[in-house]
DNA sequence: GGGGTCATGTAATAGGTTACATGATTCT
DNA sequence: AGAATCATGTAACCTATTACATGACCCC
């Protein structure tokens, strides 16, 4: 479904926020983003917004409105959304809210191929990947208090708060997963390790 | 980090596992990862398993072993890993497991405008989300337990009770957020509907 | 006044997805 | 025997990332 969008790249969703705000030139729009940290949330690079911001004109949510120049700095093209960008936007986030997607994390393919790895070794991966989850859940948690002490509302920092509760549950999962392959009654450890090297992970079935 | 890599496609490291079981050519791979269900942990499809094995050649950690027919089918060029090929294939699982990855999920970035939205639209969103969730839910837990049931052992199955482990706590989540834009005392409901449309979110300091 | 870094953008390259192509097998 | 599907791959097309370019402003 996201696949029909005519610009499915998530940087073009907060190009259209801030332009549902005011028009602004890329540029503008490129430093916007960065100072406002929405670089966390959506991947950023430079040569990807002028991409997307052509998408955006050439699908009609966008116009240029202005080349206009401020000094001698060169000329900026200045864009505002239409009647079209605005409805997009609108649509897009609801369904971004509405449906979860599929998606496909890193650690989901580590996991689906672990097996691979003898047991020992994945459990001393297991304790350096808590270790650097708890810095990450630091740091996220430091990145609200602070915001919040200056006032911010919490509304604006849902998406951290958010990714907080998915770190505690991943945080738990690796430990889980540790008990459950050194448990010296049940530990799968041994069978693992036995069948280790051999033979692959045996076929699933589909629902 | 992960950018370093010769290849970087999550697909590769599909291929370079089975390869470290036996050598295969492109299209037994293609069926082999349909049918063990991978596609459910890494993003597939065809045109990107000949991309991702040309690269994998290109890079030296495959080769081309020989090229059989049967029957009368077409010729099928069969590749086995090279000793490099365990080696990276080893290294970057390891990685995989050790060293989280920053991602950009959808939701994430849904989140990080959600103001844009006005504060009903938004309950009746998640509630709709909520329902999506149920049902993936359960069918991760149907999958699991059928699989369970054939005899496969739980080792194999750690990426689905993973993914479970994050949908509870998303679903935790979007039931807490519900709460706290509905909540008749504290509710943001109100803030949130008059701030709405005449200005935007405002600036994060960095840490 | 020369060395950084800010401001602004374009171009080259690499990566990934979709569409196309074609002979073989199987089904009706 | 014709239709559908499997098996196998290549090519065309988009998307995204990196590298390059250039004038202005700012600091010492």
């Amino acid at each position: 479904m996201t696949q029909k969008r005519k610009v499915s790249n998530l940087l073009a969703l907060a190009v259209l926020s801030y332009l549902s705000q005011q028009p602004m030139h890329p540029y503008e729009l490129s430093r916007t983003l960065r100072e406002h940290g929405d670089e966390r949330s959506i991947k950023f690079n430079h040569g990807s917004l002028y991409m997307v911001v052509g998408q955006l004109a050439k699908a009609g949510y966008i116009t240029e409105v202005e080349t206009s120049r401020a000094g001698q700095r060169p000329e900026r093209t200045v864009y505002a959304l239409t009647d079209e960008g605005r409805a997009e936007f609108r649509g897009w986030l609801a369904e971004l809210v509405a449906e979860p997607q599929h998606e496909y994390p890193h650690f989901v393919a580590a996991l689906s191929l672990i097996a691979a790895l003898p047991p020992g070794e994945v459990v001393h991966l297991l304790r350096h990947r808590l270790g650097r989850l708890a810095a990450e859940r630091a740091e996220i948690r430091g990145l609200i208090d602070t915001t919040l002490a200056q006032g911010v509302p919490e509304l604006f920092l849902v998406e951290e708060e958010y990714r907080l509760v998915l770190l505690d549950a991943e945080i738990s999962f690796v430990e889980e997963f540790i008990r459950k392959i050194t448990d010296p009654e049940t530990g799968w450890g041994p069978a693992w390790a036995q069948f280790h090297g051999q033979t692959g992970p045996p076929p699933k079935e589909e629902t």
